[in-house]
DNA sequence: TGTTGACCTGTGAGCAACACATAGGTTTAC
DNA sequence: GTAAACCTATGTGTTGCTCACAGGTCAACA
């Protein structure tokens, strides 16, 4: 398969396809033009690498399960102690998330009352800058 | 003041402080050895940029916002037409942290019951390869 | 046989928003 | 005068791709 077909059959871009080739989680062998022709344990990898992205594994993470995997060792106690991590980082970001986006709705609704205003010496913008997130 | 004082009075990195200037958002004036000197107007300027920041508004964002304000145009439209559609992006991010949050805790409480395992021909980590997010 | 055009290819660069590494300059204490 | 602590500017690295580009391939048609 070549790398168009690889990727309309896991349905992401060629360009990923190549990013992941680049950087060694697929080794596809080369023709004569040198066009980069994938195989069934491409197919396998890709797979697993869309799996693990999937429940939040980074490539770094990934990297490390594929070797571990690759010398024949059992990768599980690598990606348990992994996911733990990483789902500590993701409701670190779905708070602030959470946050930002309470301060974002309120700012909207503050300014809703708010006339325009020109700018000074002193002021770039005075929605922003009058905005205070401690305000109730 | 030089970058590391404006950086601590704002309690930022003194590389984000470097970062800013290196865009164009700070002007500095330049001291005969090179190091540069920020003064109140950079303050105003970085207060500005941090406020802009924390409401979600982007580099890009806050470069226009600028721009406008330096031509004494007020930004107010430019600003809110922004941020309605930083809350968009935000909001759809919040929802897919969220199901990645979801999916996450649902792997680890699966493998809870799921032994370790080699890796063979056709699979290189049975625990993500075999959790399905479809699953009930 | 030639040629057009659609489609595909690999490589290199670019993106956000900083953080880090490095080599060297400055300042303070002694 | 000198040593140590601290600070500086610049360049590079980071994550996970996407985009721009110049050119190759292939089927259809003349």
């Amino acid at each position: 398969m070549r790398v168009k077909q690889i990727a309309d059959a896991l349905e992401i871009s060629a360009d990923s396809v190549r990013y992941y080739t680049r950087i060694g989680f697929l080794v596809p062998s080369k023709s004569h033009n040198g066009y980069k022709y994938y195989r069934s344990a491409d197919v396998t990898r890709l797979r697993f690498i869309l799996s693990a992205r999937s429940l939040g594994f980074s490539i770094n993470d990934i990297k490390e399960i594929l070797f571990t995997s690759s010398q024949t060792n059992a990768p599980c106690s690598t990606v348990r102690r992994l996911i733990e991590q990483r789902l500590k980082e993701t409701e670190q970001r779905y708070q602030d998330m959470h946050e930002l986006r309470l301060r974002m709705r309120k700012a909207i609704s503050e300014w809703e009352n708010t006339p325009d205003q020109h700018p000074t010496a002193d002021t770039i913008c005075h929605l922003i800058e009058g905005f205070t997130s401690l305000k109730s």
